[in-house]
Order: structure tokens, then C-alpha cells, then sequence
DNA sequence: AACTATTTATAAGA
DNA sequence: TTCTTATAAATAGTT
């Protein structure tokens, strides 16, 4: 329909095209329109243009038009949207609950909001809260036996390792007075270096033997083992 | 373009409607394929005839289209479905987390898990579990307390009923043995409404009087029978 | 569903 | 873009 037949393919010169384009789209959306007002029917029309400008019709709503498209077709391309909100928004539904059960029988279990429950529910509370203690202190109880074990092993190899070391300074203490001796004469006994070796024998690893002074026998590091750390025992309900 | 003029209104002949329906449809659908295919543009087009069957093309895809129209248009349609599903979905990822934080808590307080805890976690657990013992134990005892209190009160009332109903049996009963003394002469002394009725004076209120014992005085429960209950005249509160 | 007279759409040109 | 116009295409009414 035209002063020439042409075929339909791509029109490769783009002025041509944005001018067929033009001609037809308004062409075909006349079309639309009639065939909606002639035979009654709900039509929905969307064109883009090749370079990306937007043409839209519809006699009804373009909302309409597709909703009714994926009921009709797929009912799972937008119903995955709004089916997956509404599955979503269940899913929070449920979890606020739980939280909000949870939350409650918290709150109980931190002794707060008791006004709703009767003797027996307090009961059950306290048999509950009895048992976790228990758990609880044992656990830490564990834990410090444990701590303490550690330190004192560390303790005992320092402890030993100063003896070990005490016994080379004195050694050498005895070699350096003799030498002394024989250089000076009776008139040096005690020098600095002397007083400064014990101290250093005693803070060689001063937190841990400080932790174990502390927790154990300041008095004699060798007993160690023979006593019992009194911690933990005494567990007064 | 046909044989004569049509003005363009609803077609009422139903069967003229539907053939003008089926040869304009086709006329539209090749009119749009032709449009997409000369002018390269991305095409949409839906129709739903009047008796509600759906015809649609497209040269890409119906999704694209529509995503796109949505995209270029409302932007709101679509994307609130899918903001919206995306919305819920975080938030029942953060109810989740928070669900999944107060069960670990929630635990802990129950004394499971507490591996992951070092010695100062338990130290404040047991503090909690020991502060909420407290709040509790004292909700029980004041529940409990309260409860003693009304069964007193009952049980004194009902006890004093029941020495009104004793000092009138026993009116009647002295009345009775006079009548019967006369009519019988010195015969009859005993008889089973006696006992009937003293039994009647303790069980009267059965359960509650069975609380009040056990949780005040059970060791007067002997002297009910002997002679007068010893309930409710020694209120100690 | 096919025919066809006529209207309508539009290709090419201005 | 819009107008013009020759001509292709669509289709209303008919068979």
C-alpha cells in the first residue's frame, strides 16, 4: 500500500526506518483502537522503538491487561512476585512469633513477668533454673579447675627451672668469690650482683607465678599437687 | 477499506462482531510483526476477545516488554511486588538472626551450650539465673502465701460454722435423748445419726480443709475428731 | 472460508 | 516532521 511493494525486513537506513516506524505505529495503534472499540475486546499494546522511546495503549488499563495476560498464560511470572511476598511476609509472620514466644518464656526465665503464671508454672521455673545453675557452675567450675591446673603445671617447670638456675648462680657465685679471693683478698664478700640474681630468680614469669601465689599456696609452690584448690566444691543450693 | 464506510462503534450484531474480531485480529498482529520487523522495535501486544480468549505477540519476549514497560513507565508496579517480597525476605532474615541469638541465649540460660563461654559469661549467667531464682521463689512464696491466707480464712469460717452446727446438734441431740428417754425410757443412747453428723462437721468442706492441713498445721489433723478442729482460732498472720 | 468492491494505510517523494 | 499521492493492503459486505 504504497507507491512501491516492499518486503519486510529490517530497513537498514535508520532515517527511512524512524520515519516507518512513525507512519506504522500510528497506523497500527489505530488499529488497536478500533478493534478494541469495534469487536469489544481488551487490548494492550507496547511498543518500543528502536531507540528505546516508549508507545503504550490499552482501551482498559495496562494493569489490567497484564494481570489478566499471566492469569491466563503462565500465572507465574508476576504471581512470583507477589506470591513470593506474600510467602515472605508469612515467613516473618511466624518468625515474630516464635520471637515473641521465646521472648516471653525469656523474660520468665529471667525472673520477669511472673504475674501470669500459677504456683506450679513458678515451680517448673525454679526446678528449671535450679538445673541450669547447676549446669552452669559446673561448667565454670570446670573451666577454673582447669585454668588452674594449667597454671600450676606452668608454675611448677618455672619454679624448677629457677632452682635450676639458682643452683648455676650459685656456682658461679662460689667460683666468683673464690676468683675474688685470690684477686682482692678476704676484703669482698657480698657484691650487688648477688641480691640482684634472687630477685631475678623470683619474677622470672611474674603474672602466672603471681596468678598461682594467688590461687594456690603462696607459701610453697613444690606442694602443689598434693593440695586441692578449694574452689568449686561447696555448691549451696 | 472494504465495501462500504464503517463508522467505528461497538459492533452489536455478536456473530458480525466476531468474524470483524478474527480478520481485524489477524490484520493487527501481521500489521505489529511487520512493525517490529521494519523498524527493529521491541513489540508487545495482548488482546482478549470479548468472549475472554487471549491472543498476544511479541518479537522478544512478553516478560521483557513488560518488565521493561514497567521499567520505563510506572516503575512501581512491578517493582512493588518485588521490593515488597524483598522487604520481607529481610525481614525475616533479621527475625531469624534475632530468633537464632535469644535461642542461643535462651539456651545458655537453660545451661546448654556453654562451650563457647570462658569463665566471666558464666560467672554473669549464674548471677542472672541466681537473681531470677529470687524473683521467682519470691512470686512463688507470695502466691503461696496468699493462698494459705484464703484457705485460713475459709477454713475459719467453715470452722465456725460448723461449731454452730455442733452446739445446735447438740441441742437437738440432748432434746432428742430427753423425747427419746421418755417414749423409750433409758434403752436407747447411742445412735448412728451421732456419728453421721460429727463425720459431716470435719468433711464439710473437704478439699479445702485437706489444703489448709497440709500446708499449715499438719500435725493437728489427729485432734479434728477428738474433738473441736483447731482451725482457723490459731491465725497466725 | 472465499470473493471483491471499496476503503484505508502507507512508500516514496516533496 | 508533515503533506501529497500513487499504489499496496486490509477488510466490510456478500456469497
Amino acid at each position: 500500500m504504497g507507491r512501491g511493494k516492499i518486503v519486510i525486513e529490517r530497513i537498514e537506513n535508520t532515517t527511512s526506518r524512524q520515519v516507518t516506524f512513525s507512519k506504522r505505529r500510528t497506523g497500527l495503534f489505530k488499529k488497536a483502537k478500533e478493534l478494541a472499540i469495534l469487536c469489544d475486546a481488551e487490548v494492550g499494546l507496547i511498543v518500543f522503538s528502536s531507540t528505546g522511546r516508549l508507545y503504550d495503549f490499552t482501551n482498559t488499563s495496562m494493569k489490567s491487561v497484564i494481570e489478566r495476560y499471566h492469569e491466563a498464560k503462565d500465572h507465574h511470572v508476576i504471581m512470583s512476585a507477589t506470591a513470593e511476598a506474600k510467602l515472605w511476609q508469612r515467613e516473618a509472620g511466624i518468625l515474630r512469633q516464635q520471637l515473641h514466644n521465646l521472648q516471653e518464656h525469656h523474660l520468665q526465665l529471667m525472673g520477669q513477668q511472673l504475674s501470669c503464671l500459677d504456683v506450679k508454672d513458678l515451680q517448673n521455673l525454679e526446678n528449671t533454673l535450679e538445673m541450669s545453675l547447676r549446669n552452669i557452675r559446673l561448667k565454670k567450675d570446670q573451666l577454673m579447675t582447669d585454668q588452674i591446673q594449667e597454671l600450676n603445671t606452668k608454675g611448677s617447670l618455672v619454679h624448677k627451672e629457677n632452682i635450676e638456675l639458682y643452683k648455676k648462680f650459685n656456682c658461679i657465685h662460689q667460683e666468683n668469690t673464690e676468683i675474688k679471693k685470690k684477686v682482692y683478698g678476704q676484703g669482698v664478700n657480698e657484691h650487688p650482683t648477688d641480691t640482684a640474681v634472687k630477685h631475678r630468680i623470683v619474677s622470672l614469669e611474674d603474672e602466672d607465678v603471681a596468678v598461682i601465689l594467688e590461687l594456690s599456696q603462696p607459701q610453697n609452690v613444690e606442694s602443689e599437687k598434693s593440695g586441692t584448690p578449694s574452689l568449686g566444691e561447696d555448691d549451696k543450693n
